[in-house]
Formats: structure tokens, sequence, C-alpha cells
DNA sequence: TTTATTTCGTAACTATGAGTACGATAGATG
DNA sequence: CATCTATCGTACTCATAGTTACGAAATAAA
């Protein structure tokens, strides 16, 4: 076991800082347009500090989005295994999608998006861990539209794999309309429209 | 009116094979990852040579852009502007947005949709031109929903302008699905359900 | 206090890539 | 053959970004 040794320089380095940071500027700037130095300069932190804490510029990248994923992708999961309708999860999902992000103090668009755009040019870790969270959402589409097939909410004799890959690039899409600047408004109207595919 | 001048050393930068060159570079790697040194590895032509035809790496992607516009998205406008019914569009739009790339020796995804990714990257005269790009693509929608509507074809009450953008945002959804490995007729039947909504 | 231990951060190093200075080269013209 | 002209390509410059070497600093234990 190791104990709490309060030996040694104490750190000055802020974790949580760093990675929000890194989080808000991977998001809104790009995940592969964002420098080391410059999470440096606007957290005041040193190089060396920030490798001796993540490691390298890929693991800065995998823990912002590990964070990222509790952080924005957490209501999504939440939405598709709330216990409710089929209907009221295909509105949820409109609403959750379209928010206002200027109101919530969020950048638009979405960082898993943007990383899934640029996988390649992604460090090996990074890369694995978009990988396995697209299976993820996947899989969790999936389990909500098998439950609502077994429930009779859902008669659409689509595939389920398939109906996954639909709602996810629907949602995909919408974040990536949000990124180019069309409202909201009609997002969620391209979305009903989509959503009101499968039923 | 200028004379074709036969003086000075002739020209020997063969500015068709470059350009090909870096489309498929750009379409298959990515447009931010691709050096103008790769190129000039790949086409024997010197980095000054490139310099002096385009430019730029701006004027280079640009005109590797409007290069990739009429070769691979003058079928989407055709289909478009082709007359014949709604129905036989939006099959043509699946069949198209589908083929098998690597029959057809080409890489699979859309360089144009990736431009649209990172167009924050790209460098202003290239950013510019996606924009208008992208303008035009929506706007050949627009006209092949509106004719599909005063012909009777399609009675969704859906704005045209959101429709353009609902049938943009699927064909980019199919090209991100594609380059992330899935299935061309698993592609084709998500389009096909998308595209079954708006009639 | 001295020593062991741990973190700190300046100042490098290295690699890559955009862009260019400039002398060499190749053909036309006279 | 001499000259004019336009292109050629080697070998730079310059800037950025990932990464690290290493001595200074801070704290607990001896």
């Amino acid at each position: 076991m190791e104990k709490a040794e309060n030996r040694g320089r104490p750190k000055t380095l802020d974790r949580e800082h760093v990675l929000q940071t890194a989080v808000m500027q991977y998001w809104d700037v790009s995940p592969t347009d964002v420098s080391i130095g410059e999470i440096c300069k606007l957290t005041g932190a040193s190089k060396p500090g920030i490798y001796r804490e993540f490691g390298s510029d890929d693991g800065l990248k995998c823990a912002a989005l590990e964070s990222y994923r509790s952080l924005a992708l957490w209501p999504l999961f939440d939405i598709l295994e709330r216990d409710q309708s089929f209907e009221a999860a295909k509105t949820a999902l409109v609403a959750f999608t379209t928010q206002d992000r200027e109101a919530l103090g969020v950048p638009s668009g979405c960082l898993f998006v943007a990383m899934r755009a640029q996988r390649d040019s992604l460090g090996s870790a990074t890369g694995k861990r978009v990988d396995r969270l697209r299976q993820e959402v996947l899989d969790a589409y999936m389990v909500w539209i098998e439950a609502a097939k077994s429930k009779g909410e859902c008669s659409a004799k689509i595939p389920t794999d398939t109906a996954a890959l639909y709602f996810d690039a629907q949602n995909g899409g919408a974040m990536r309309m949000q990124k180019e600047g069309v409202e909201n408004a009609t997002i969620a109207t391209v979305l009903r429209y989509a959503f009101a595919m499968i039923e």
C-alpha cells in the first residue's frame, strides 16, 4: 500500500485547471490546433509540469477526452438509459443537442465529433480511446432501440445496428451544423424530421 | 493580347500531375496533414516549382478543391439538375454516395466534407472557397427541392432551406461513416431511411 | 542542520514544414 | 556565338511545436 508521502517539494500544478482549460480549448478551437505551449500560457503551468502530469501530448488529449465524456456526453447516455418512452427520449435528444451553447457558456459543436473527424491525426492512445467511445455510444443507442422495439414503441424494420448508426449520424450532423453557424431552431427541425423516420 | 512567348527556359513542371497528386493526398490522408514537401517527393517537383505555380500552400489547397469539385462533385450537381422524378433523384444520390470507392480506385470519404470540418485550419483563400462551395451545394439542393415541390412530388411541409440542410447533412454523415469503415450497403440503408422522410 | 526526496521551471534540443535567395540552366533571338 | 529571358532546383531561413536535461527550490525525516 502506498501511504500519502509528504516528502519532497509540494506539487503546485493544478491538474484539474489544466485539464478543464485543455478541454475547452480543444473543444472551442480544435484538438489538433492547440499546442501544449498554448495551454501553458493559459494556465500558467510550465511545459515540464504538464509533461510530468500527463506524459505527452497524446496523454493530455486522452485525459481531455475522458474529461469531456463525463462532462458533456453523460447527458446523452442518461437520456438513452432513462426509463421513458421512445418518443420522450427522442424529444430529449433533440433538446439536449440543440441547447443554446452561448447561454451555457460552452463552445458549440462537439469535441468527440471533432476528434472522430481527425482520428488519424491524433496520438495512438487518444485514437484508440476515440474508437472505444464511439463503440460505447453505438452500443448505448442499440440497447435503447432494442428496448423500444421490445416495448412495441418502435416497429421499424430497420436493423438495430443500422438504426444506431443512423441516430449517431444525425447527432454528428447536428454538431457540425452548429459549428457552421446554423440556428439551433433549424437544427432541431432537421433532427425532428430525421428522428420521426424511425418509429 | 499575350502571345505565347517561347522565350526562356521551357517549363517542365507538370501542373496537372501535381494537382492530381495533391487532390488524392488531401482526399486520402487529410488536407491539413499533407505537406508541400510530401507532394514534392511524390511528384518529383521542386518546392520552388510548386510555389511558382500555386503561390502558396493555401493556393495549392484552393486549386485542389477546385479540381476536386469538377472531379468528384460534378455528379452530385448533375443528379440534382437532371430532369427526373424526385424519387429517381434520391435513388441516384444514394447510389452515387455509396459507390464502391475501392473498385473506382478512389479514396473513401469526401475531401470537401473534410475541408469543411477543418475550415478554420485552412488558409483564407481556401476557407472562403469552402464557404462558397457549401453555399453552392445548398443552393443546388434548394432548387431541386423547390422544383419537386412545384411538381407535386414532394409534399413535405419542411421549409426548403431546412430540407437542403437535411440532405446535405445526410450526405456528410454518409461520407464520415464511409471514412470510419462502415459498409456501403449499411450506409445506403441509412440514406434510404433518411431520404424517405422527405416526400 | 543536514540529508533524502520530490517537484519546479528555464533553457535548451529536435523535427518538421512553410517559404525564398540565388546561381545554374535551357531555349529563343539577333 | 552572344545575349536576353524565364524556369529550374539546391540549400538555405524562419517559425512552431513536441520533448527533455538539469540545476534550483521546498518540504519531511534523521
